[in-house]
DNA sequence: AGCAAGCTACCGATCGATCGGTAGCCTGTC
DNA sequence: GACAGGCTACCGATCGATCGGTAGCTTGCT
């Protein structure tokens, strides 16, 4: 097996591998980890069954990498950025704006992420989750920065993360439908809803 | 193939058929349609594979049956009961509660719903997307008239519902998870969140 | 020469689906 | 009240197709 291309060197030229993983992430998109065969994805690439193997060891091990691969995009293009911003508010809209840019624009393999992890061995599954808790712990801890600041309204902190981790990658998924025209006003209209649910009105 | 037993008499006992649909249903739910195999089915209710042909015509009528009966039990216990209630913000709190509690409560075969669509044949698609249409259009016009009232924030009555929507399908799948402790208090954090995102704060 | 990136050809297992057959229950007829 | 006929609800066995995966050969670039 070779470079994965996947976490190798930031700006290189697309591998063949990492076209394969594309592929495969979204037609799992789309029909789930079960309802994809290896064929398909091979197809997908214009490649045999036993070509694409040259590029991955097993399917499982390839939901593992693509999984690793949309983490570490996700803490690469969302998560360290947004770390720097100081005003919990603004690092929060730049959170929601940066990881719905990323889902649209990059591959928005972040979806399949989710609802496919309970196919993997479950050492795997351990890792992955461990991943996901800190990004909720970002979020979270956002949350209570505004909460003692006296800027949040009343709620409960936990739930609150599940809904906005839930609304973002809810319109990731939505990208496939007819009304999602406009990216930047779909953002935005997002970024207000998700704000005006959390934050008390301004005195 | 016998009665189905889903769209039968309200209150009869639960036919063999009806348990088959509800197994596979939450096996769906947990593993996609392309992940779950007729054997699973059967054998989850105690049945050879070709025992459980004598229940459904073939798999993805199956999931045919499951998502219209999906569709009718949010009819009856969340879309009717709601739409006989005049103040649009109590009928939004009354919907998103009733939904919820469904979910939670009842199968909650709804949440396999929307991501399974593509496994039916195109003229079936059709059918369920258009019941689901259905569905959100009383949420839009429920927004409408809130609007109409002056009572809503300035925002995009499309992109609300479907934020709307996202949110009790995201905490149906939320169930399987840890922290989903307390029914009521999750019903009425997500009752509060929801409200807050879409109303003007009183004056 | 060596190695990455393919290919053809094939494996055993499992897939969804169908076959003929049967145990048990109801119902009507004489 | 016995028994033929029919019906529901399953069974074991098996179908062709496809599944994930492998062995070994070729090809082209360096």
């Amino acid at each position: 097996m070779p470079d994965s291309g996947l976490r190798s060197a930031p700006d290189a030229a697309p591998t063949r591998t990492a076209e394969v993983y594309r592929a495969a992430a979204e037609l799992m998109v789309e029909k789930g980890f079960g309802g994809t065969s290896i064929s398909e994805i091979a197809q997908a690439v214009g490649m045999t069954k036993a070509g694409l193997y040259h590029h991955i060891s097993s399917k499982q091990d390839m939901l593992y990498q693509i999984l690793n691969y949309a983490m570490d995009e996700l803490e690469r293009i969302v998560t360290a950025p947004v770390r720097l911003i100081e005003d919990p508010e603004e690092r929060l809209r730049q959170l929601i704006r940066l990881q719905i840019h990323g889902s649209v624009r990059h591959g928005l393999a972040f979806t399949v992420l989710f609802s496919e992890i309970n196919h993997l061995a479950p050492a795997e599954q351990e890792e992955i989750r461990g991943r996901l808790k800190e990004n909720h712990a970002l979020i979270r801890e956002t949350l209570q920065e505004l909460a003692n600041e006296g800027r949040l309204r009343e709620l409960d902190v936990n739930i609150a993360t599940m809904h906005i981790m839930n609304a973002m990658t809810g319109v990731a998924r939505w990208k496939h439908q007819d009304f999602t025209s406009d990216e930047e006003h779909l953002i935005q209209e997002t970024v207000a809803y998700t704000m005006a649910a959390l934050l008390k009105p301004e005195a």
